[in-house]
DNA sequence: GCCGTTTTCGGCCCGACTGTTTTCAGTCG
């Protein structure tokens, strides 16, 4: 049990607390106390009643709790609240732009006790009449229940790739030692969200029937013919395995992996091989990966064997764009450096934490700021050759403009922009305000363009062609935000970027030492886009992005 | 519920934005 899921607990104590109408300082509390636990530099696991409540926020009765979560999964005091509030109430609180206090509304004066009500309300003009709603809620509310709905049994890659590890690692234990088991479909293309999970096999479908049913493995078959089975995981995630005899496998591995326009692209009669290589070739195509098998313009470029050299982990010198404890990270800034500069072999580490205008996440007052420029260069000293970089992630605010005033900003190494307030703009004035961000001289990177939270909350729109464009004229660098939920810039605008000569950064926004690992779905997304290691700032060297950062600031 | 004492009870308290109001409540990052 991570500190994050028993944070979640708590959270969902104190929203219930407040549905259910309790002390509003005594749900403050506990509302801290998950934020708290969330933020905690150790594992809450492994810690005593004692060591728990000596950190601020935390007392002995969350402590203790904390302790039944880990032992029992959950507390007395929640599972009371629960069996006092409808389900279907408790998944109101998913929905996005409404509260507990609105949802008390909800379901207690207009008698709603399910999203679906809720939804068919909405649609019935029913809800703009409740006291405290109006047409533009009722019309809001309408618009992020259906997004929800669309979106529902869909998952992020990131999850996905933990259901399909485990099923792998189980099917793989019960089959025969020539028996072959591969990711294929939306998994193996690494799509950003997914919802299937698929696999191609040749082991007959009746011994994998026979072991899913034998070896106590969480899929319920729903149906199954000689070709496929297709099974739900845990009773809610699509699973879906496909049988190929040997001698058609590469074939039949190739038709389950592209998307239908990729396959579409391909020459119409396809001939089995070894190897999908060999298939490839008999085609006229030189080997294309499966991350591009989307039906871009990759068919055309293997035609002409100009298919880029996709960018790998490994070619990625540093990491910038972090967060520390200065603002809402858990960890220091030189727990942050030792782990870049020894765990994963970078050479350079930029600390990016949250402008003064974000108080909600701790962000920098000036002093902070001279707090932690102190801290850097004594950490560089000792870290020597490995450099961290003077950084901040400046909020843009609702005109466009940056946090601090120009003095300020001169004395980073980099600026990373990026918008967390005033989501809701249309198209022109949210391009607009990105627009006047992106000609302050002071921006280095660009953050997550359109702050999207996939299946979660769709970004505001943006005019891309004129936001590349702006970058490419202001010698910005577009940021491939790879938390696994952002993955914004979206790589299918990669191709424009590179176009314009507008270089790309993989920043992990890391909140912990291991959030700097989340590179890698960074990494998936930006071969998706056919991004080559010379697009990208950070494959730089510690010396190249020194002399562009240096560039950059003296053309400012 | 947590904290910090004027040591066992009283005070805690982000600000911008939105949409509802007609001066404010709820939500979010």
């Amino acid at each position: 049990m991570n500190n994050k899921s028993i944070a979640k607990q708590f959270k969902l104590y104190s929203q219930l607390m407040e549905l259910n109408a309790e002390n509003p300082f005594r749900i403050r509390a506990i509302s801290s106390a998950a934020f708290k636990i969330d933020k905690l530099p150790v594992s809450a696991s492994k810690a005593t009643v004692e060591e728990l409540s000596s950190y601020p926020g935390i007392g002995k009765s969350t402590a203790e709790r904390i302790v039944s979560i880990i032992k029992t999964g959950t507390f007395k005091e929640l599972e009371d609240l629960k069996d006092k509030t409808p389900p279907g109430v408790i998944e109101m609180l998913d929905i996005k732009g409404v509260g507990p206090k609105k949802i008390k509304s909800i379901w207690q004066d207009l008698r709603i006790e399910s999203i679906g009500e809720l939804l068919y309300a909405c649609n019935e003009n029913r809800l703009k009449d409740a006291k405290g709603f109006g047409i533009k809620s009722q019309e809001s509310i309408k618009n992020t229940i259906e997004f929800m709905l669309e979106n529902k049994g869909w998952l992020l890659y990131a999850k996905a790739e933990i259901i399909a590890q485990e099923l792998y690692n189980l099917l793989d234990k019960s089959v025969a030692p020539t028996g072959r088991l591969e990711y294929t479909g939306d998994l193996r293309r690494k799509a950003e969200t997914l919802c299937s999970i698929d696999f191609l096999t040749n082991i007959p479908l009746v011994k994998i029937e026979e072991s899913i049913l034998t070896k106590n493995i969480p899929l319920s078959i729903t149906e199954q013919s000689e070709k496929q089975i297709l099974a739900q995981y845990h009773g809610s995630i699509d699973i879906k395995i496909i049988y190929s005899s040997d001698e058609d496998f590469a074939l039949n591995w190739i038709y389950s992996t592209g998307s239908s326009d990729h396959l579409q692209k391909l020459p119409p009669s396809l001939a089995s091989a070894e190897s999908e290589k060999e298939i490839y070739k008999k085609m006229g195509l030189a080997y294309i990966e499966p991350e591009l098998r989307e039906g871009l313009n990759e068919v055309v470029l293997a035609k002409e064997n100009r298919l880029p050299t996709l960018i790998k982990v490994s070619d990625l010198k540093g990491s910038l764009h972090n967060h520390t404890t200065y603002s809402d990270g858990v960890h220091t800034i030189e727990e942050m450096a030792l782990y870049s500069k020894e765990k994963l072999n970078l050479e350079y580490l930029g600390i990016c934490d949250h402008s003064q205008t974000a108080v909600y996440a701790g962000g920098l007052s000036k002093q902070d700021i001279e707090r932690q420029w102190v801290e850097i260069e004594d950490l560089n000293e000792k870290l020597a050759p490995f450099k961290i970089f003077k950084g901040i992630e400046s909020d843009i605010l609702a005109d466009g403009s940056l946090d601090y005033p120009d003095d300020i900003l001169a004395k980073f190494d980099l600026v990373v922009a990026s918008v967390h307030s005033g989501l809701r703009m249309d198209k022109t004035r949210a391009t607009q305000r990105l627009i006047k961000a992106i000609e302050n001289p002071y921006t280095t990177i660009l953050g997550h363009p359109t702050s999207r939270l996939l299946l979660s909350r769709p970004g505001y729109p943006l005019d891309f062609k004129k936001i590349i464009e702006a970058c490419a004229a202001n010698n910005v660098v577009i940021e491939i935000n790879a938390n696994p939920l952002r993955l914004d810039l979206d790589w299918r605008w990669y191709h424009y970027a590179v176009e314009k000569g507008v270089l790309l950064s993989i920043n992990p926004d890391a909140h912990k030492q291991e959030g700097l690992l989340d590179v890698q779905y960074g990494i998936y997304v930006a071969r998706k886009g056919g991004l080559e290691a010379k697009n990208c700032l950070n494959a730089m060297n510690l010396q190249e992005i020194e002399t562009f950062l240096q560039n950059k600031k003296r053309n400012a």
